[in-house]
DNA sequence: GTTTGCCTTGACGTCGGCGTCAAGGACTAC
DNA sequence: GTAGTCCTTGACGCCGACGTCAAGGCAAAC
């Protein structure tokens, strides 16, 4: 198989796959004509690649389960270095994903805050002195 | 006020001024030698630009703030361009969040069933066949 | 034989938000 | 005058994961 077949089946370009190689992470042989050669074993090291990038992983994270493949074990993460970086992204995301709730707290205390002082606004001109409650900026009128 | 005392006020870098500036974000007076000139309004306006970008703000969705505030109102966010900003973060926060959850999930699941798969054929190995349980990856011996 | 389609390497571009350096001008202190 | 500290503009570097050209080779179809 060549690289534009593997780069199809796997749902990805032939950058890619010569990017990958460049990193040394998905070596390829190559036939009399120069051409890179890749068989099933690949495009199995190449799914678990685009597996864990879809997930977020770095390329650099994807490389202990592609040489545990490469090592003979059934599943990329049947090698405790995999293992590692599934715990050690767990802990990432978790921090990540308490930072993002609490400036999505931040952001909405932010929204109501300024929502009700516009509302206090308007009220307040529509009583006692008079009308006035435009704002220029936005191309429209409260 | 010249740019290095603006910067420090700030709690950021000269550069990171000049750049803004450069962006048309932040634009400053000139005095006589050439050096650029701020005010306390302009470290309002810089520190509601700081603000957001610790949000995780990009740059360009902190002008409506930063237009707002040079237009005489008391707040960056007293503009609807500014709500329309903050409403749209919190969607990008929550449909951020959810995938974030989501892969967090997955991942746990593939650690839960890889130690699984580990833990299995530890035990079968050490019953009938014989023990032989070692992983040359990763340095250590399960 | 020539067109078409795949392949090769090499190298520059992208995106955001600056960091970092270089060469030189302005001003203050001594 | 000169040392030191600030300022100026300009320009390249960085990071990651590729995208996108360019110039040319190999092979099969017409």
């Amino acid at each position: 198989m060549r690289i534009g077949e593997l780069a199809e089946r796997a749902g990805t370009t032939t950058r890619t796959l010569r990017y990958y190689e460049s990193r040394g992470l998905l070596p390829a042989r190559r036939g009399e004509n120069g051409y890179r050669t890749y068989d099933e074993h690949d495009l199995r090291l190449l799914r678990q690649i685009r597996t864990l990038q879809d997930f977020g992983f770095d390329l650099e994270e994807t490389r202990p389960f592609v040489e545990c493949l490469r090592a003979g074990h059934p599943e990329g993460d049947s090698c405790p270095a995999s293992l590692a970086v599934y715990r050690r992204k767990l802990g990432e995301l978790d921090t990540l994903i308490e930072e993002l709730r609490s400036v999505r707290a931040q952001v909405a205390g932010q929204l109501l805050r300024a929502e009700q002082a516009r509302d206090e606004l308007a009220a307040e001109s529509r009583v006692p002195g008079g009308p006035e409650p435009e704002c220029e900026l936005g191309g429209q009128t409260w």
